[in-house]
DNA sequence: CATGGACAACTGCTATAGCAGTTGGCAATC
DNA sequence: GATTGCCAACTGCTATAGCAGTTGTCCATG
């Protein structure tokens, strides 16, 4: 065990709450919405917020404009900001916007991704076809989401990776849910993966496109999130 | 002509100039980027920026979050803040995921677009084929923006619009010469225009985001914006 | 009883001040 | 001369105070 000199000199950064005040505000609203804690309509205060979070009334501001650019408040100036309501149709809506922006990153990544990536992605495949074997849904459901993460990193696109991050969590919920409520469903996912991967050593952006969004779009259908609709 | 009374009373209605000083300086700063006023690497620090806007720190600290969701300035916490840089390679990445939200949008318009949107619609391409006929390009661009604009409405979800809105502003200054350099692409555009909102009447949402995928790559392409790649 | 208007209690928005890290250069030391 | 430590001048970040609209309630008035 080292010391405790040393335990104090590592400590900064071993930690991940190491985040601002605004970026934590932001996460612990944004889950909050998500799980249904705050229900569509409730009125948020800046300052009453601010009180209960026990920070001050900034970061909770620019938590709140984040949340309004991710659709999850809508504020009218000078008057008030409110939870906006999401029903199944507009989970559906962030879910096909989801699956077209998945669709770049994979393009992207197709492009860009160096042998270090790839080999990054082939250890969460391996990870995943253990889980599958096993019908272990939670790990699947880990694994799977470091794979995305790793494809939206190679993509190397600021933007593009900040909206997904935004996009994720709307279907964060019903995400094992959707896992579950399906296991046959699992190795089709795996096999969709592995293509995918198939598809950036090809170096071919269309093909790594078309099969990312088809992905996406079948596991929202397979989670009740998308209609079956006819393609 | 109304009375000085009426105009007073019209006035903060009337000018486009009632936002807030965080929106004015977001959109200030992004112009000034676009524009090439503000090389890349060029340090933006919150204080001295605000000093030369003549407004305080927070609308411009507010700004440059913004400005770094969008991708078009890099903060490092508690060091500072450069214009990113952004390269041919980085203006074709947008245009992609621009072409790929863009086909969102379509296709949510063609499941929500009502009669009214749809003749403002009809309006906007009856502007444009006289455009295209004179070859009056200012006014053609002018009519596409408006007709992309109304595609974004009808789409009806606040995430996209904002990220649209974002995105627009990478290719606006190079929107004209695209179609200044092509003009015999002009009758195309207008085509597929016509064709999209025929995909909106049909409601077919799968149509309408292709053809507006299609029509949007096509565009970057005409305007050398994306390389003429194999499809 | 219905109605309009003013006032008080909000709201989001902005300004100022100060905190806490980061950075670059200068001086002391090897 | 090269290196290391330190200090001042930054930086982004947060707290507090106050401005300027908005909203709802209550009272006076028709």
């Amino acid at each position: 065990m080292a010391s405790a000199a040393t335990d104090l000199i590592f400590r900064p950064t071993e930690g991940q709450d190491a985040l601002s005040l605004a970026e934590g505000a932001y996460r612990r609203l944004r889950d909050a919405i998500v799980r249904g804690e705050l229900a569509a309509g409730t009125k948020i205060s800046e300052r009453g917020l601010a009180l209960t979070l026990g920070i001050s009334a900034q970061p909770v501001r620019e938590a709140l404009r984040r949340l309004e650019a991710d659709g999850m408040v809508l504020t009218q100036p000078r008057s008030g900001t409110i939870v906006a309501e999401f029903g199944p149709d507009r989970l559906a809506e962030m879910g096909r916007i989801r699956a077209a922006l998945e669709g770049s990153a994979a393009a992207l990544a197709a492009e860009r991704a160096d042998d270090a990536a790839l080999a990054l992605m082939d250890a969460q495949l391996a990870v995943m076809r253990e889980a599958t074997a096993a019908a272990d849904t939670v790990r699947l459901a880990a694994a799977n989401e470091r794979f995305h993460a790793l494809v939206h990193a190679a993509a190397g696109n600021a933007f593009l990776l900040r909206s997904l991050t935004s996009l994720r969590a709307y279907d964060h919920f019903n995400r094992v849910r959707a896992l579950e409520s399906t296991p046959k469903e699992l190795p089709k996912a795996l096999a969709e993966h592995e293509g995918l991967v198939k598809a950036f050593r090809k170096r071919d952006p269309e093909l790594a496109e078309e099969r990312m969004r088809a992905h996406v779009l079948r596991s929202l259908r397979a989670g009740g999130v998308l209609k079956n609709g006819k393609k």
